[in-house]
RNA sequence: GGGCGAUUAGCUCAGUUGGAUAGAGUACUGGCCUCCGAAGCCAGGUGCCGAGGGUUCGAAUCCCUCAUCGCCCA
């Protein structure tokens, strides 16, 4: 309905430079608004004051000239008004309104579903961590963020993939092959020191027990440096399918897990530097290799070999991110944690030296979790081994109040997630109040069912029986979802999601309060029945995108 | 020492890309189940939007300075 709004808009104001009336002008982008104050309509443009300065006129007159060239063929206004400074109000025809709720009834499952993307190539890259340990409650809000983000976009009408780049080519690994070994020899009776560098977790003693049990001890007098190699596959390969498997269960699903060693096959990441260094990007001081970020903002030089020879991470995701490119994606989205904030001019400055637009990479950075527990912070570390793991929180939390938390916030934000708190199947956790309010409407068609009162089609229904005030805000609550879907999906914050929800929850568990849906009034009951099952496709649809149930018992 | 981000009600946070009287949740108090699900609803108040300046019809939102906090880099 706002983008019809919006055409006229444009339409008029045409009509007004045709007409002479209005001077040229270059477009600006129109914006329209659902006002706070009903008052003020259901719609409100500021059209007329972005234009004022532009054409030097007062903006309550271009707002006069604006309203006399609006023609309305779809006959859905009731009226406009100039108020304020040089607001152009619009109040929609009660009609209008009703035919959201047939457009509704008609689209279910597919209402909100957008065009906007035109099927455009989109990667969603997202949590990528390591296969060094199970993922913990960190990466948990990175793999909601990611997968909710990619939900989002293909309600949008992208074309959407989900990648996760397995970073196993660097020392990290080696360092998970070197644990294994030494709490191999542990188990085996030696006295080990552990090094900072290792892992400690249970997890790696788990490993290195599964081996002793299945080959014996034949690795204590094999190579080393072999035996470590051995092991960092081995114990990588078991971690990878214990994260897919925790990601699965979180209901992230992949549909490419990317290895750092494809980078390295036929030598690319050499040849790619080579042909960056023949168009000037990269330059040498004798030991090490150079590429100059500098020319595209960063504010220093980045190395992408070291004086041993080995490349850099980051010439590794220069390639990486070459690779993704020409593989068709005419857009990519990564999402970081938010400490390598400092790492992203650089990386902007790899594609754009690779030719590619700065807008065409986007990087969400997503804020690291405050983990509580009953109010007390949980420290985490990786390697101390003191951490609580995905697995567990799915366990305790369950994996819709988890994912719903994570959504409560926007990304760059802080989030304390108290797992106690998360774990309360009480009104204090806001998924709850979303979930009730859909298990509700079921409640009241099933019980309407038992009754003999069926589901009426819309032709059935007298729309213009709901006149309540609470019955208007609900539909328009309704009519802006598709708005909102949009909102979101343009600056990819899927919190506007949830926010959206609790209201829509909240305005409908006001009118149940209020009102009857089932009634003795017969086309009351009706129009009441078929209101409340729109709102529960919407509750039903909006949920769907966050990956939280929506439960027809609770 | 540079760079980035944050600062909004007692607490946790939104604020639709610059709009009309700045909002939720939580906490506190009182009320609402003979009635479709009380995991719900209703009523009660709180703000120097960190400070100061600037930009304009209009600023929590954009620019500059400062303060405090967090992160990144040397």
């Amino acid at each position: 309905m706002k983008n019809k709004i919006i055409k006229l808009l444009e339409k008029a104001l045409n009509t007004s430079v045709e007409k002479g009336e209005l001077p040229e002008f270059s477009l600006p982008y129109l914006e329209v608004e659902a006002p706070a104050n009903p008052q003020h309509g259901d719609y409100a443009a500021n059209a007329a004051m972005v234009l004022a300065s532009q054409t030097r006129q007062n903006p309550r007159k271009i707002a006069q000239i604006i309203q006399q060239n609006l023609c309305d063929p779809e006959n859905t206004i009731e009226k406009t008004q100039i108020a304020g400074p040089g607001f152009i109000n619009f109040f929609m025809k009660d009609s209008a309104w009703h035919n959201a709720l047939k457009i509704i009834d008609e689209q279910k499952e597919n209402f909100g579903r957008l065009d906007a993307g035109g099927g455009k190539k989109v990667q969603v890259e997202f949590v990528s961590a390591n296969p060094t340990g199970p993922l913990h409650i960190g990466h948990a809000r990175g793999a909601v963020v990611g997968d909710v983000i990619a939900n989002l976009l293909t309600t949008a009408g992208y074309n959407i993939s989900r990648e996760y780049y397995i970073n196993d080519a660097g020392n990290q690994m080696n360092n998970l092959g070197k644990s294994v070994l030494l709490r191999y020899r542990e188990l085996n009776g030696e006295k080990i020191e552990f090094p900072d560098t290792c892992y400690r977790g249970d997890y790696i003693k788990d490993i290195a027990g599964e081996v002793l049990r299945k080959e014996g001890d034949k690795y204590l007098h094999a190579n080393e440096e072999e035996t470590i190699a051995h092991f960092n596959a081995l114990a990588g390969g078991i971690i990878l399918e214990e994260i897919k498997t925790d990601l699965k269960d979180f209901g992230v699903i992949f549909n490419v897990y990317f290895s750092e060693k494809e980078l390295y096959k036929n030598n690319g990441v050499n040849n790619l530097l080579d042909k960056l260094q023949k168009q000037g990007f990269i330059y040498s001081d004798g030991e090490t290799l150079w590429f100059k970020t500098t020319d595209f903002g960063d504010e220093k030089d980045r190395v992408v070999i070291r004086k041993n020879g080995d490349p850099t991470y980051f010439a590794a995701d220069i390639a990486y991110h070459q690779n993704k490119f020409s593989r068709g994606f005419e857009e990519i989205i990564d999402i970081w944690g938010a400490d390598h904030h400092g790492y992203m001019p650089r990386l902007w400055a790899g594609i754009q030296a690779l030719g590619y637009e700065k807008s065409a990479l986007k990087i969400i950075l997503v804020q690291l979790v405050n983990l509580l527990r009953g109010g007390v912070p949980a420290a985490m570390s990786t390697r101390s081994g003191e951490f609580v793991t995905l697995r567990e929180v799915l366990d305790e939390v369950g994996k819709d109040a988890a994912r719903y938390n994570f959504l409560m916030r926007r990304s760059d934000s802080h989030l304390d997630f108290d797992l106690e708190l998360a774990k309360k199947q009480s009104n204090e956790n806001p998924v709850y109040y979303v979930q009730y309010a859909h298990a509700r409407i079921c409640s009241i068609i099933r019980m309407a069912g038992e009754r003999g009162i069926i589901l009426p089609e819309y032709t059935d229904v007298d729309p213009s029986l709901l006149a309540e005030p609470d019955e208007k805000n609900l539909i328009k609550m309704l009519v802006r979802y598709p708005e909102m879907i949009q909102g979101a999906a343009n600056s990819l914050e899927p919190h506007r999601i949830t926010f959206y929800l609790n209201e829509l929850a909240g305005v409908f568990h006001s009118y149940y309060n209020k009102n009857k849906v089932v009634s003795d009034d017969k086309n009351m009951t009706k129009a009441r029945l078929f209101l409340v099952n729109s709102v529960k496709i919407v509750l039903k649809n909006a949920l769907n995108i966050l990956g939280v149930s929506a439960p027809e018992k609770m």
